[in-house]
DNA sequence: CTGAAAGCGCTAACAT
DNA sequence: ATGTTAGCGCTTTCAG
């Protein structure tokens, strides 16, 4: 088992001093040709590679970002991992994982956890945090965003997409299709993305002069999506919804399952089914969801920006809640009004 | 933003010195309950957490594992990554997350960058490595192990299913079931477990005098294994497979969809169609897929044991290549020979 | 541009 | 059981 080669070693070979090694490997470095070319040299033959935890000692920097992530079981999540940890490696950042799964506690213990870690940030993922947590993340100068999730703590950045323009989209949509008796499926009561595609839905409805014809509680859980959806509409013809829009794609899969296969509906043609995240399955033929989609891409890419623009610039930083436009992506599950517009 | 407090704060405010709070953060500790009672408080007082970052640079460990994955589309990952996270979790060890995309450069240059981060361990979810890295690693003392890919370098460790005998117990239940045009679908040939399932898959076949009757790529891509799909079926019914199985079920999703909504093939009437690995989707009721169960907590389970093994152990530790046994799951998906054992 | 020197916050012998 | 003393490998003033 060889020995690790040290910044020393290699200040002693190339003939120089153990400084000028060290700004040679960093970036904003000033170092003379020569001594580039010796230090380069030495380090080459001898396979050294600076030592990434003693430099985040030293300097006060990790280049860690902590990331916990409660459901991975909603393909959502997954996708921005992906994308999320994609993006950071790009940036010279990585990404130390934080399960927030009911085993480990609640979340303030895994933030503590975390901070012990010195990481550079924070980007909590379908979590909500305490507001003292929050202070202490913002005493101790490390910068935390939301992702997929809002917070009414002030100063705390956050990006969703837009989850009532998506709400009051699907209401729009269905009561354009004709729909008489609209449902709703809820997701867990909790979340911040949940309760504002409710409201808004709601609000487009009875703007419309319309009432909610069902609503049930699903908790972004496949079997209770499952047991909803069979108590809403175990009932007869007249008195079933004619539309359901379910609060994430993960669950409009399971209802969308209940009613083809156990209750022996059509889908459209008895009932239409709108989901919210456009996760890859949504797209898959047999479910071929009308959902709203949330742009993760762009959801990643604005929370990268706001992690940075804390991390660079802590002081002139304004972190706010982005919200990324969530269009509408037709498919066959819900029935198209006639005169919709289309896409180009 | 508050100051950071560090254990010299401690010690001198309970009036000990500073390995005696060591001492008390550390588990095997030995600390008369006075010294405890003194470092508690002043540390609660304080606010005290031990800094992982300056522990892991003093101790040599940094309790934290580097985790490098390829594909999270493949949701057979994200269900490992969760519990593979959880588990080491609770071990008190952390992920730190490597992407392997494109994108990344290849896999040597991001293990280099791994080793950057003095990781205890590091585990290799379904991508291979040079036996320069590997030999790296070994003689940095760092262990790795690889999760669901097998690889021929000595004293590596490895976890995946069995997929030998996943391969065959395909062959003889599509045998059993009186199938007579047998096909299959590959994932990307140079996975050491896509070539272990198709190699006993064939063996099984020739083992009966049977051969297979069409083989195609899909490279564990969904459109490859699209277009696989088609150009395997568009032909005359007698000339086409009555059973086919597909290298994942990933990529068995795109087949069913291509067979049945742009072939109108009937499944499993006209074709059965066999996957593996047993992603949730495959439990969906629209596809509903006879499929190999890769049992994730146990992989995970094994995976964490060996890396402890080395790190514990490093010297008795004799790392090899365990496999765990895959079960056929029956469901609709391809047809069940009248007189196959049912489980129970 | 370069080198000397002082830590970053903690652990780990070693003595006591 | 406790304190003392060295570092871990690197960054960063500060002189020059």
């Amino acid at each position: 088992m060889s020995e690790k080669v040290t910044i020393l070693q290699v200040a002693e070979r190339a003939g120089v001093s153990q400084s000028a090694v060290s700004r040679f490997f960093t970036p904003g470095a000033s170092v003379s040709k020569k001594t580039a070319d010796k230090v380069r040299m030495a380090a080459e033959d001898l396979g050294y590679r600076p030592n990434v935890l003693a430099r985040a000692m030293a300097s006060g920097r990790s280049r860690i970002i902590g990331l916990v992530v409660a459901y991975l079981e909603n393909y959502f999540y997954p996708e921005a991992l992906e994308k999320l940890s994609t993006a950071l490696q790009a940036k010279g950042y990585h990404v130390l994982v934080f399960m927030a799964s009911q085993t480990a506690g609640n979340i303030d213990q895994v933030m503590e956890e975390i901070l012990d870690h010195q990481v550079d940030g924070i980007i909590l993922a379908s979590v909500a945090m305490s507001s003292d947590i929050s202070a202490r993340c913002q005493q101790l100068g490390v910068p935390v965003v939301l992702f997929n999730r809002a917070q009414d703590i002030e100063g705390i950045a956050a990006v969703t997409s837009d989850n009532r323009a998506g709400g009051r989209r699907v209401a729009e949509f269905l009561m354009a299709g004709g729909h008489q008796r609209i449902a709703y499926i809820a997701g867990w009561e909790g979340a911040s993305t949940q309760r504002d595609r409710e409201a808004a839905f709601r609000e487009a409805l009875s703007g419309a002069g319309r009432d909610l014809f069902a609503r049930a509680v699903g908790n972004f859980s496949v079997e209770q999506a499952e047991q909803a959806a069979r108590d809403m509409f175990s009932v007869p013809a007249g008195e079933r919804p004619d539309a359901v829009f379910v609060a994430n794609d993960h669950m409009a899969f399971a209802v969308m399952d209940v009613l083809r296969f156990e209750l022996g509906l059509r889908i459209p043609e008895d009932v239409s089914v709108v989901g919210y995240d456009d996760v890859p399955p949504a797209a898959w033929r047999a479910y071929n969801l009308t959902t709203i989609r949330q742009r993760a891409n762009l959801m990643v890419a604005e929370t990268v920006r706001a992690m940075f623009e804390q991390i660079d610039t802590p002081d002139t930083a304004s972190p706010c809640h982005v919200q990324i436009e969530a269009p509408l992506i037709l498919r066959g599950s819900a029935r198209i009004p006639d005169d919709w517009p289309t896409e180009g």
